[in-house]
RNA sequence: GGGAGUGUAGCUCAGUCGGCAGAGCACUUGCCUUACAAGCAAGCGGUCACAGGUUCGAUCCCUGUUGCUCCCACCA
């Protein structure tokens, strides 16, 4: 038989269940008329966070949803301790991901059109997913100021990231330089080392015959068609077997141009023949001794992936083709001595999973080599969370082969504001005043200062996307200057916002957060601009969150296979506080799964929470919030201190940016002290005042209302939307004198082991072990909790006893027991 | 090959700065109890990866082994 629906008072707000996706409507709705997230400058310390912009490059997938959510949990935890809380949000919307989108959705070639046309197509198609990023990101209460919004194709973003160009140019930290470039032949653009990624394929081992005088040298590879680039032959010095060949010639097969045989410690003996062949350019080692030897260039491979057409016998082939054909002339001539399957791994482009080569090329790059030493330093500057993250930071610097390629020749990005002399090719950059320049739109006036010949021609290539987000404190310091009415005018330098009022106080931002795939990237690129530009951290905090995996291990991708991970859908199916709740199930930094059988425990929270509110509430009809009451009952005090000693905890979890554990020991108290055991115990003092006295009433009320509003307040971070209705629909704003639970502060001056007795404390453990006890005894005899008891007895220690016989009255009726007698531990 | 993390109940994960091993889910049993059956109470369930060492005592500290995950290197 099903209860009825119980009347809790005349004014009751609260429906049976809480509405659920229909409540996250309204309260945000709320939020936006009140402006409750609205940043103002002047409201005291600024605490900013940096935040990732995401790529636009399709959809948001739920890893966006866990890691931005712990982050934004943070950032409520700040506001709600009074920080004024910089909260910005931008999107990366220049760069491949967004060409490739546009090309995908608008069926387009960039090549059919002028650069600015395509990537003023791109722009187009970014701003529209952008609204429907902004419409998710709202959805799930994150709670940016969207005033704060940049994106990294805006006019005043390309100016930060132009003027930053220009000044590490003028300081020859940034260089034009014609070198060997990592480059993909399937985008026919330049890369930077940390967009590669690395791929097992099965490749073979092809054993060829190289002649030394008369005798034959075995130089086994996977590049045969690389023969007519091969500019050297290495053994390793102390290799016996071919000591007698070093300081000779080779002739290289079919092409019979004879290369030096030298040596060098960095070869396997034991890998293929211990016989290398060093063409230009197969891999990074041949780059490496390209530079140590001095050796000579031959252009084998063109920008678009073919072999160049003057090479004899497989010219204008792609070098799939020329491997194939090379493969069988050299077998036709017995040159293959022998053939052998192997798995090797090669590196691709992240873009496009195509493999890298590397060719020749003139492009600007960002001196990152040379200043190893003081990049891994500057981690020391920053706080790392979860420390062990900073460790792949530093093996990722110490492991860097090239400099930062910051120059691509694609079209929607960043423009170098730099022309080129026709005649001297002296480059000439584009003042400070008249940032953003596009150079291919507007010619360079003026005579060359080299020559004097007044030709010109543009720097076609846009920049590297992380050329642009590695500047995202300075982006948002920007934009704290223009709403504050401070012109970026007299913004020459980067470093002129050095004098500026507002740069100490808002660089080193408060916290940088992103998940740890982009440590190498944008933490990376964000440490090298500022240790350039503002030498000193870019923040004082990197918060670095985990991934969200499916099942099999597999990380989740935009792919359609995943669809049922769908943020959008499961928010219209579980709401958003459900997701965030599960966003706070794990440890920072660590990888997490995505079930949805997890979304019923999140459920059952809601649930929890809602009707603890409602009963709590509805108690609160006759309560004025006067401060505490002078006699206070010692089971009220025990709970006041437990939630106490709650916060503390809670909050020295959220200073370590463990958002997890802090919903832990939320929950644990939550559940377990309030609802279970202390919300029981006092709930007949709250419907019989005349039994127990209107004291214990007001007690009561005292208490359970303390911990409500400290329950929700904290909860507040992590189910902004419930607690808010809560708030909102309980008529809490009576006692908080506020419109909005986000704009309470938590509790402070809670110290450890200050404010609390930690006797009443383990009083209150006895406590609840005694009621324990006596649930047992009925549930072990299948007896209803309301079944009556003759007698029970407590077993306390000493000291207890009159803390227990001043809750005697409540115990007898939480327990339905007629006679209590006391026993000493 | 180098490094980091991790291995605790059927599942997901806490925890112990060395002292009887924890939660939620799942499962079993019972219970309508003036908030909540999307609930409550109780129960079942563990060689704390393995092997040594230190210790009165080790799941925790140390050494080694091993499984898994990730980062980096490996690309001739």
């Amino acid at each position: 038989m099903q209860k009825e629906v119980i009347k809790i008072s005349s004014q009751d707000n609260f429906q049976k269940r809480y509405p659920g996706i229909l409540a996250e409507k309204e309260i945000q709705d709320f939020w936006e008329n009140e402006k409750i997230y609205k940043f103002t400058p002047d409201k005291g310390p600024i605490y900013s966070v940096d935040t990732p912009p995401p790529t636009v490059s399709g959809k948001l997938h739920i890893g966006h949803i866990f890691s931005f959510a712990q982050a934004e949990m943070l950032v409520r935890f700040r506001r709600m301790q009074g920080y004024n809380v910089y909260f910005p949000i931008g999107f990366d919307d220049n760069g491949l991901a967004t060409e490739r989108l546009a090309e995908n959705e608008l069926g387009i070639k960039p090549t059919d059109f002028e650069r600015h046309e395509f990537s003023q197509k791109c722009t187009e198609l970014a701003i529209k997913y952008e609204d429907k990023f902004k419409d998710l990101l709202r959805s799930m209460g994150f709670s940016y100021d969207f005033d704060l919004l940049y994106t990294t194709i805006s006019e005043e973003v390309c100016k930060v990231s132009q003027i930053s160009f220009l000044e590490l140019a003028k300081n020859s930290q940034a260089y034009l330089k014609e070198s060997p470039v990592l480059w993909c032949t399937f985008c026919k653009t330049s890369v930077a080392q940390a967009e590669l990624d690395s791929k097992e394929v099965d490749s073979k081992f092809y054993y060829v015959a190289f002649k030394v005088d008369n005798e034959i040298l075995e130089v086994a590879t996977t590049r045969p068609e690389l023969l007519c680039g091969v500019v050297c032959i290495f053994v390793s010095p102390d290799d016996q077997r071919y000591k007698k060949f070093i300081g000779k010639k080779a002739k290289v097969p079919l092409y019979n141009f004879e290369v030096p045989i030298m040596t060098d410690s960095g070869v396997d003996k034991e890998k293929g023949t211990g016989v290398v062949m060093c063409a230009t350019f197969g891999d990074s080692t041949d780059v490496q001794w390209y530079n140590e030897k001095r050796l000579p260039y031959k252009n084998v491979i063109t920008a678009h992936g073919k072999i160049n057409e003057d090479v004899e016998f497989i010219g204008s082939l792609f070098v799939k083709e020329a491997r194939k054909k090379i493969s069988s002339l050299l077998k036709e001539k017995g040159l293959i001595l022998k053939v052998e399957d192997i798995v090797h791994s090669v590196s691709i482009h992240e873009r496009c999973d195509r493999e890298i080569e590397i060719i020749n090329s003139k492009q600007w790059f960002i001196d990152v080599l040379s200043k190893k030493d003081e990049l891994i330093k500057a981690a020391d500057n920053v706080n790392w969370y979860p420390e062990p993250m900073k460790k792949r930071y530093i093996s990722w610097v110490k492991n860097l082969k090239w400099d930062w390629c910051i120059s691509r020749q694609r079209y929607s990005g960043v423009p170098f504001p730099v022309w080129y002399c026709k005649k001297c090719f002296k480059p000439h950059f584009a003042s400070e005043e008249e940032l953003p320049k596009d150079p291919v739109k507007s010619p360079f006036s003026g005579p060359c200062r080299n020559c004097g010949c007044g030709e010109f021609t543009p720097e076609k290539s846009v920049m590297d996307t992380w050329a642009t987000s590695s500047l995202t404190p300075q982006v948002n310091l920007s934009k704290l200057r223009s709403i504050c009415g401070h012109s970026d005018k007299n913004i020459k330098n980067i470093k002129d916002l050095e004098s500026d009022k507002f740069f100490s106080e808002f660089i080193p931002m408060g916290m940088r957060t992103h998940a740890h795939d982009i440590i190498r990237t944008w933490s990376f690129y964000t440490i090298v601009k500022s240790l350039y530009h503002l030498k000193k951290a870019p923040w004082k905090d990197l918060m670095i969150c985990g991934f969200v995996l499916a099942k099999k291990g597999k990380k989740i991708s935009k792919s359609k296979s995943n669809a049922n991970f769908d943020p959008v859908l499961l928010i219209q199916e579980y709401t958003a506080d459900a997701l965030r709740y599960w966003a706070a199930g794990s440890r920072l930094g660590n990888d997490t799964f995505f079930d949805v059988e997890s979304m019923k425990d999140t459920r059952r929270f809601i649930t929890k929470l809602w009707n603890c509110s409602k009963f709590v509430i509805s108690h609160l009809e006759d309560f004025e919030f006067s401060g505490k009451p002078d006699k206070m009952r010692l089971v009220d005090c025990w709970i006041m201190d437990k939630i106490n000693k709650t916060i503390v905890k809670v909050s020295e979890f959220l200073e370590a940016f463990e958002v997890g554990l802090a919903r832990r020991v939320i929950d644990d108290f939550f559940w377990k002290d309030f609802c279970d055991n202390y919300i029981e115990v006092v709930k007949e003092r709250l419907y019989q005042p005349d039994i127990h006295g209107e004291d214990g009433k007001k007690s009561a009320q005292y208490a359970s209302y303390y911990c409500l509003i400290n329950i929700l307040k904290m909860y507040a971070i992590f189910t902004p939307h419930l607690t808010e209705y809560i708030h909102m629909k309980g008529r809490l704003e009576r006692f908080t004198k506020s419109p909005s639970i986000h704009m309470l502060t938590w509790e402070k001056n809670l110290k450890k082991d200050i404010d609390f007795d930690e006797s009443i404390i383990l009083f209150g453990k006895e406590l609840e072990d005694f009621v324990s006890k006596v649930r047992k005894y009925k549930s072990e005899r299948n007896m209803s909790m309301k079944a009556p008891l003759d007698s029970a007895v407590i077993e306390c220690s000493r000291e207890f006893k009159s803390y227990f016989e001043e809750s005697e009255k409540d115990l007898i009726a939480c327990l339905q027991l007629k006679k209590i007698t006391y026993e000493f531990k």
